[in-house]
DNA sequence: GTCTATAATTCGATAGAC
DNA sequence: GTCTATCGAATTATAGAC
């Protein structure tokens, strides 16, 4: 490998890299004080780096965002990753959805971008119309393959509406009594009511 | 009446009109783009004043907001106006519960206060805990005169969650499967997840 | 690839005339 | 009470040296 050679990948890795740092900090800032709260002077200097690189990187403020959210790429998605529910008991349907999503909110710190999501569709029209865009992808089909098309076209508006809800109150206002629970209680204490909706 | 006095009433009256038309601007814009997203600029415009009036009647862009929602004046308060639910049937406690707010928050458009709020706790720690206490003060006692203190503590987290969960996905995400549903459908539907948690 | 310097806006807030 | 004019600070974004 020549010299040339191995600068050109050194380059890269380190560019990756840069990127790589940007996109983090970007997603915890966006995540605690939205798209409007968040600057990217505040954003380079989480990642450590010039403010000027993120304008190199990602174009603009609203490029960033949509980079951090993942949008418009089309290759990178935000993934729920929920499981098949289709192989999952009618009974235990309630449980495995609310256990997965709390599971997908505190299981992975780092992997907060539903929270940016969440956080910035609230005041961003732009990131709402993302949020409407995931749950149809995603939620919905999911909920098809265990109680089929008809029924979940019925219920998983209502269900999205508990579910968001509870990340609402636990992780942006943080009202005492949802937050306060341990994961597995508040799985548990919840469940009723997911319950409730999906078999009526 | 003198015309000094007369002159005195005119101005009296004037003013609070003009106060008004700010506070009745700043509002609406808090609700949409939040308190971040908000000019006090914007808010003159919208109340066809000159900015500068803002800053006499407030003294600043978060005594706007304060006074917007009604905080640290302590006199008047954002009031849920949650009925005495010691005197409901407990069968119909979740309909009414779920029917109350709905009816709070679509029954009359100009006081969106707790939209205001709702959407900038989001992204405002001193909303985020007004809310906590809004929700603290109002929404645990009146569970508490129909389900004792004792459930009521243990379920206030969990039915906020979930009337938030539903203001969230219908006014602030407008998630189709929630906002397209007329008030009556959305209660009916929504209702039997609220009964689940109240009683277990 | 990285940084300095700065242009171009925009906003909150103030001073003062009328 | 109302408005004009403006300050000072912060922001996004750009130009160019190294």
């Amino acid at each position: 490998m020549t010299v040339t050679e191995a600068d050109a990948a050194d380059a890269r890795t380190r560019s990756d890299r840069t990127r790589a740092a940007i996109l983090r900090a970007a997603r915890e800032l966006f995540a605690v004080r939205g798209y409007q709260g968040t600057t990217i002077r505040a954003v380079a200097a989480e990642a450590d780096i010039d403010p000027s690189m993120v304008m190199r990187y990602f174009g603009s403020k609203q490029g960033l965002f949509d980079a951090a959210l993942a949008i418009g790429g089309g290759a990178s998605e935000i993934d729920l990753r929920l499981p098949d529910l289709g192989s999952v008991p009618p009974e235990r349907l309630a449980e495995v959805l609310v256990g997965h999503f709390v599971e997908r909110w505190e299981g992975d710190p780092g992997d907060d971008a539903l929270l940016v999501l969440l956080r910035s569709a609230v005041t961003d029209e732009r990131a709402a119309a993302r949020m409407r865009e995931l749950f149809a992808a995603q939620v919905a089909p999911a909920l098809a393959a265990a109680l089929g098309p008809e029924r979940a076209a019925r219920c998983a508006g209502l269900v999205s509406a508990q579910l968001l809800g509870l990340a609402l109150t636990r992780y942006l206002l943080r009202l005492p009594a949802v937050a306060a629970l341990p994961a597995p209680a508040l799985v548990a204490a919840y469940t009723p009511a997911l319950s409730a909706t999906l078999n009526p």
